[in-house]
DNA sequence: GCCCATTTGTCGCGTCTGCTACATTATCAA
DNA sequence: TTGATAATGTAGCAGACGCGACAAATGGGC
């Protein structure tokens, strides 16, 4: 086999990732906005032409950075094993506690800013975004404690629109979401 | 009065208003990230320099922009006189038919964009992001039949976080937000 | 130690975008 | 009519941005 088909040497793979992590850092704080390859570059101590030459392209390196941040948030969002399931309320209240937090704010406004982009076309946010969606509903889903015959994935969508909505409230408004959750989570499981 | 502080010719303003209603139109269908002076000019069959000349700057340009999508949001919401107060539950699902209208979708996505742009201190996106938020929350607020002493802005806005969230999840996975409604008018009003 | 692929540095091209300088025409008041 | 002001056209600047050209250095396998 000729040399130059090998792997890549294991530095490049490992300068690649702490990259994209430190470049996830960076897009959290400073929104997909911020991220320009020469800004960016800057910021890791070397340059746009090392970027593109890691990552090939720049929507290579988006689609990098926005996996990173999406396997981050599922860390966050944690998975106690054996996973239980809670009255569509109860689900409410603990994921807005989470989703609210300081530290996880950034990962829901950046999902907000890759949608509002895909919505347009653009590339790769569109997928990402689309993805990224689907993960949340099913994560929403699976821990739905609901009679048999409800509609689980309304039920599911219904949460995560609240959350979004919420998350949206609070960028254009800071406060104005706040209370939301206890009213919703009690007429949810109210009735 | 020197003549330089008397107002401008009627003819100025005629053409400021017609160029500001036809770019909404534009910014409507393309997004506000395709509110750009030299495209935007062609549309109108002139020149940037144009557009300066009019509006002064890009942010004045914007601003007006989303007045006037705001002023022709407010007359799409209608406001029947006497204002008839309702439940949350069928608040929600009246308000939902409006913004889920086809016509009424491109509305949701600008002020979407206009809160992402603006939750990174971009002006003019910032402040008219937040005072429509706020414009919204009143209209809801003032239509909602809640008996003395309930959280009425806490109900409103849950009630605009969920259709804001719809519109994002519509955004992201058309389809997904479909049947929510139902579900979240039926706890509002059933406890 | 030598060869060659990997890695990095330097430079700048091509494009987009908001905006300006400057000249020219149109329009109204005296 | 004339002179000032408004309105429009032409050209291009300056900065941001993704990306490519080219050559130098670096380092591992023979």
């Amino acid at each position: 086999m000729p040399s130059h088909l090998r792997q890549a040497r294991p530095s490049s793979d490992a300068k690649r990732s702490l990259w994209t992590a430190q470049l996830a850092d960076f897009a959290l704080e400073s929104g997909l906005g911020g991220l320009v390859l020469r800004s960016a570059a800057d910021r890791l101590g070397t340059s746009d032409r090392m970027l593109l030459y890691h990552f090939k392209t720049k929507s290579d390196l988006v689609a990098a950075v926005l996996d990173n941040i999406s396997e981050r948030q599922i860390a966050l969002l944690g998975a106690p094993d054996p996973v239980e399931r809670l009255a569509p309320g109860v689900l409410l209240s603990r994921a807005w506690r989470v989703v609210r937090d300081v530290r996880f704010v950034p990962f829901m406004r950046i999902w907000t800013e890759a949608t509002v982009r895909g919505t347009r076309g653009e590339e790769p946010y569109r997928e990402l975004a689309r993805r990224t969606t689907g993960r949340w509903l099913t994560w929403i889903e699976s821990r739905l404690d609901l009679p048999p015959g409800a509609p689980r994935r309304e039920a599911a969508a219904a949460i995560l629109a609240l959350l979004e909505g919420a998350t949206l409230l609070e960028m254009s408004q800071p406060g104005s979401a706040t209370g939301i959750e206890r009213l919703m989570a009690a007429a949810l499981d109210g009735a």
